[in-house]
DNA sequence: TATTGTTATACTCTATAACTATA
DNA sequence: TATAGTTATAGAGTATAACAATA
């Protein structure tokens, strides 16, 4: 199942024609397949990657009003709600009103939350453990450093998140 | 706006509070925002990626039944009419009755069809072309390999397609 | 009765707009 | 009146089930 196993009747050639799948539809292969398999090893932990990518920002953004933070991981108002919602319903995270202005409110890592977000972490390090077990340690950095620059380069930081993007048309 | 523009008040450190992302996130990353790269670039010529697929394993199946090319692209039957649908109403694939078995449709790409393929493939060198333009040569196909080897790793061959996995739970 | 392709239906996701309470 | 957050509504996309024609 890893290649050409399948008695197709006859094959122009070895390859597509002479087309060659490069890097490009590579990393959208992969990054589909990862994305996938992440959301399946999260589902034990019982969330998703955007409560992932929401921990992970709230983490470093502590009590900033709601909307700010969406506009940071790119989500509009009403996405905003039905996320905390989640997250609140799992006691991940806190909304605190905020005294100053009592229309906003400043979310909040819980205890919990934060220990979710070691998990999440560590499930995260072990997939990508899996995933490239086959390269050596040097092949890896390369790789990581290779990828580094190429998000770099598209102006994604560290910052963004996959599925939103800060701007959309 | 390419990387640690914001004024944040008081991050922790330099990096995210020790936490590294690793290659794993990072594939995510490109992945998602390389496939939307190529959506938009296939705007113009009036199609999705998911026909680029589909004409793709079209043009090394031609004549194989409706049915019998969903498998290997991973679309069930419903979703292979709408596809065809679409496909047809740009002229760029006919379904073809089969005399032998007056059920079931031969697939083939038109002359059309043939020049869309060709097209897109240029457009699909053109993007990856500017989306590696800051690596040299030898990065390129350096990180190609070892991308080529994660791939196959995971059991993904040239064949599958991105958004639909063949065996899904 | 089984199979190919099609149509119908329900469910989920996303995006937009309308609403409330504070300012 | 403007803004933070919420709720309601509509559209797109996806998945499943029922259906008609042919074998």
């Amino acid at each position: 199942m890893t290649d050409g196993g399948d008695a197709r009747p006859a094959g122009p050639g070895r390859e597509h024609e002479g087309f060659e799948f490069g890097f490009a539809f590579l990393l959208v292969q992969l990054g589909t397949l990862v994305a996938g398999q992440f959301r399946e090893q999260l589902e034990p932990l019982g969330i998703e990657p955007r409560h992932f990518g929401m921990l992970t920002r709230l983490a470093q953004n502590e009590g900033r009003a709601q909307q700010a933070i969406g506009e940071l991981i790119g989500l509009n108002p009403t996405q905003m709600v039905f996320l905390v919602d989640e997250l609140e319903d799992r006691g991940l995270v806190e909304r605190r009103r905020n005294p100053a202005d009592r229309r906003s409110y400043g979310l909040y890592l819980t205890d919990a939350g934060r220990d979710m977000l070691a998990r999440v972490r560590a499930v995260a390090q072990t997939h990508q453990g899996a995933l490239g077990s086959s390269l050596t340690g040097p092949e890896r950095e390369q790789l990581t450093a290779l990828l580094r620059r190429l998000a770099a380069e598209q102006g994604l930081s560290g910052q963004s998140l996959p599925g939103a993007s800060p701007r959309r048309r």
